[in-house]
DNA sequence: GTCTATAAAAGGATAGAC
DNA sequence: GTCTATCCTTTTATAGAC
């Protein structure tokens, strides 16, 4: 059970290592800065070597994402798919600024136009959104949010918030993420119960006039 | 009246270009393929003329956001300090991706290390907290949000629902930011209000149990 | 102010040998 | 799998003519 089944042991383990010493290098110079050739070196390969395992630098990056993505899923969202969950996901992030420095720098990159890593972005928001949507459920279900909220519109703006607040921290490590997603996360709450309560439809209000 | 005192007009004029021609570029290729050698050329320069007027790609891009900031700020911020104010800024991001995509890439580059453009965000950033903060303090004013709020923690819930919208509407055009962000307000000013009026620590409840 | 020319360094990607 | 060698492109920066 040390090695799984013969020819991709080793493969399999390359990969991780270039995994991980992409982040590494990401995490010291930010994505932009970080180049194929000292990721190469770093792992003990020529920059030919590493092009072997991840064709190009925007899939380098992909699977560096994705492995983070897989990890804090089965880490913070599948035991525990609300928005405390979520906030460990976010507090975690705390703890590896290269990644969130590699999905903001990369994902802008990619959004325009024709750049290979689009789609898979895309397709990540839609996978985020909907672990979001089922927290906004989960709340609901427990009288925490009011019946009658668009949960798609609560998740865009949960998602928004938590991207928004990792850039400010990028620049301000000081910033509280958790506490700004928590009194976000309130006041969406408290407005969907007023909701249901008094009017479906008002969303603004001037008490005092 | 047509042209400013003798020796600078022409080198306004020719600054104003190619922060146009920049603007252009990053909005066609992006800010990580953009090149000086693509500005200069469109704009008449070689690549050491372009160099005359900024010394660096990092000034060049950093010269485009002020411009925008400062044309943004005199046409929505300053007329209208508040939300509504806000919000005109960020429906008018609508009609210049290219401006909203050098941000969010560019910002994300900047924010590690000791990169040139670092001290220039973080100083944005605390203009536009200021910015908003007035936003806030107004709303209370008007008794829109209650008088106990952390202005700064609303203000910075505010930038980062804002950015992040940004972020998601590079990848999928159609999202509506601006209801998004109502809706967030409207989420902060209710629950600011009921503080003042039941108590003024409570921010989460559970009212059917 | 603006050009041509040019340098040295670095990036990504690929072909082809072992 | 992994390397060497090579290609093409970008970047900054400079020297020196007009």
């Amino acid at each position: 059970m040390t090695s799984r089944r013969g020819p991709y042991a080793k493969g399999t383990a390359k990969r991780a290592e270039i995994l991980s010493v992409a982040l590494e290098v990401v995490a010291e110079k930010g994505c932009h800065n970080a180049s194929n050739r000292e990721i190469a070196e770093r792992v003990g390969l020529s920059q030919a070597g590493l092009m072997h395992y991840f064709g190009s630098r925007e899939e380098l990056y992909m699977a560096v994402l994705r492995a983070r993505d897989e990890r804090d899923s089965a880490a913070y969202w599948e035991p525990d798919p609300s928005f405390a969950g979520f906030l460990r996901v976010i507090e975690n992030n705390t703890r590896v600024p290269g990644l969130v420095q590699l999905y903001v720098e990369f994902s802008a990159e990619a959004s325009l136009g024709k750049h290979p890593a689009h789609e898979f972005f895309r397709e990540r928001y839609e996978w985020v959104h909907q672990r979001s949507v089922e927290s906004v459920r989960a709340a609901q279900a427990s009288g925490e949010f009011g019946p009658h909220i668009d949960a798609d519109l609560v998740a865009d703006v949960l998602i928004a918030a938590a991207d928004g607040l990792q850039q400010q921290w990028l620049l301000d490590r000081s910033i509280d993420m958790v506490a700004r997603l928590q009194a976000m996360w309130a006041g969406m709450a408290t407005l969907s119960r007023l909701d249901a309560e008094i009017d479906p439809v008002t969303a603004e209000a001037t008490p005092t006039e």
